[in-house]
DNA sequence: TTAGAAACTTGATCTATGGTAAGATATACT
DNA sequence: AGTATATCTTACCATAGATCAAGTTTCTAA
């Protein structure tokens, strides 16, 4: 909650007079390894704030297997848009990939938030071009690049989530199946100046 | 123009005397087809708004094929935001797929506009979160479903914008070739029930 | 500490889609 | 109307990545 406190003061003029406003729409909750926080086709209105650890929103297709939509780690937010925003079934799962504590933010403190603290629409609109913005650059890559191009900018991008992930769960936000991704990974480790482009 | 009045008026709360004091800052330009509103790596403030006709932003591969990232027709937006909101050069091309009018929208009509109408922060915020949503639909397709699954969800989803578009530019979005889709259609003529669901 | 389960690697095939090239239609311009 | 130009189709072959199956290594929990 404090490191949650801590974010939105370094993003927004709020004050601790205006957090402790606000807080009483939040919680927090302790969330172990594998525990599912939000379940496809049902109806939630709860966006997640993760102070610690990482989480992964993720479909299921009929054959039963996972496609990683989008991860966050420490001072990121999940959770389904779909649900929260438009009051519809939610389109993902929402998993913890490591042992985690989450704020849970409901959209009662999202409009609070906007009553309270002047500038928190302006944050906000921000952070949704941004997410924007990446998820645009993720199509770019995924109708442009290769497989292993695809795995280079992953790396370049996003350095210490690729030491936190295995290499199934990399391979599956990168499209691939983690046997090409094992393939691809030796042949970087033989030439490794494929990977500095 | 009046295009564009005509639709802030249905999304939000403004009003005509609201409306002409943010009018200074719009400009209408018309444009063919053909015609390239924006250039990948270039700077630029301006963001369209599509009043008649058809635009599309695109990628270049270092093959000089193109991947389309975004269609926007009558009552759509199209732009760059990582030059519009984050000041920096281009990611895409902007260029117009059919005889075109557009209104100019820059950044501080954006400005104006949070300031002058009282819930045009609020329309934003959905707006934006309603891009997210469909990006998000489009990278689970690519993530998931094979060229055929993703032309059938496309047609579904989009079945005007199926009709005015190229197979040329259908395939580009969907990260295929025209000669995969060609054959894809053929198949689908042949077998309609694959179309179906 | 060790058994069992995950995670990763490797090889042998298979398949969806790409590349190339040629011909067939459609569209647009004079 | 007629030619040029873009668009679409089809056939044949190539290839990136998938699938299957069998190890090997690494983690994990009793």
């Amino acid at each position: 909650m404090e490191i949650f406190r801590q974010y939105l003061k370094s993003k927004t003029s709020i004050t601790d007079e205006q957090f402790s406003m606000l807080s009483n729409e939040l919680k927090t909750r302790q969330v172990s390894r594998g525990e599912i926080l939000l379940i496809a086709n049902t109806r939630t209105k709860l966006f997640f704030f993760v102070s610690k650890g990482l989480l992964r929103s993720y479909t299921l297709d009929k054959q039963g297997k996972e496609h990683i939509i989008q991860f966050a780690v420490e001072n990121g937010f999940i959770g389904d848009r779909n649900s929260v925003v438009f009051e519809e079934p939610a389109q993902f799962y929402v998993d913890a990939l490591e042992d985690s504590e989450v704020v849970v933010i409901n959209n009662k403190f999202m409009d609070l938030a906007h009553v309270v603290i002047p500038d928190f629409g302006l944050y906000n609109t921000l952070r949704l071009n941004d997410t924007i913005r990446d998820i645009q650059r993720r199509v770019s890559l995924l109708l442009a690049a290769t497989a292993e191009e695809r795995y280079n900018s992953f790396i370049k991008l996003y350095p210490d989530l690729g030491l936190r992930l295995s290499q199934l769960v990399i391979a599956s936000y990168l499209g691939i199946t983690p046997e090409s991704l094992s393939r691809i990974r030796r042949n970087l480790v033989r030439n490794p100046e494929r990977g500095m482009k």
